[in-house]
DNA sequence: TGATCGATGCTCT
DNA sequence: GAGCATCGATCAA
């Protein structure tokens, strides 16, 4: 049955797709289809909000020391892998791991547009089903909630996304400079004149995104 | 509709 | 020991 549903996304991402400049690759990453497979079944979403980190360029980047540590040392690995980290004691944020080995660069997914499973997604979320709209938009519309609605965790951390359990899908058709937005990214104040950098892109009007 | 604040524990200094 | 790429509850208007 989810084979079914996948065709209709498109083909798989190859990890071609991955290597290309971090921007460029960002941009790209919007209206393409993320989904999940797990044994309680299929999750999926458009990704419609994402944020790109750029290493020793970007105070607001956890590879801003240029050292891998622990937690970080996918990021300086090859592209096209997830990079997931812990936050605030309690949520997942997931990346996509841009720039060629070595370099420290990545893609935080922000939103997705919720399109398969989503009565699963809301019994993780730990939302009333059947959804309300409201409800509906609440699902994903931040990089913990996607986490959580995916069950993206630690297990998943350095998976390749083009090949795993965990990928992406090219989606129906390549989105237009216009319909994608920029502008600061979200919650790095403490990032100085890198908190400015218009590094958050979204699809212009899509109800889904975290802020506008 | 928006501002404020507490929860909660990993990560790095 | 301090800070954090967040979320949801609560309160004011």
């Amino acid at each position: 049955m989810s084979q079914l549903s996948v065709g209709q996304w498109g083909r798989a991402v190859d990890r071609e797709f991955f290597q290309q400049d971090t921007e460029i690759l960002a941009r790209a990453l919007l209206g393409t289809i993320l989904a999940h497979e797990t044994p309680e079944g299929l999750t999926a979403g458009r990704v419609v909000e994402v944020e790109m980190y750029r290493g020793a360029k970007d105070r607001a980047a956890h590879s801003y020391r240029g050292v891998p540590t622990a937690r970080t040392q996918v990021m300086f690995g090859p592209p096209g892998h997830a990079y997931v980290y812990f936050i605030y004691g309690m949520h997942y944020c997931l990346n996509v791991v841009a720039a060629p080995d070595g370099v420290g660069e990545a893609i935080l997914l922000r939103a997705l547009e919720p399109i398969a499973g989503l009565e699963l997604m809301a019994k993780r979320r730990r939302l009333a089903w059947p959804l309300g709209s409201r409800a509906a938009r609440n699902l994903t519309n931040g990089p913990g909630k996607l986490a959580s609605a995916l069950s993206v965790s630690k297990a998943q951390y350095g998976l390749p996304l083009w090949s795993s359990s965990l990928r992406f899908y090219q989606g129906e058709s390549p989105l237009s400079m216009a319909e994608i937005r920029e502008g600061p990214r979200i919650n790095i104040g403490y990032a100085g004149e890198a908190a400015h950098y218009p590094w958050r892109f979204w699809i212009q009007g899509n109800p889904f995104v975290s802020r506008t």
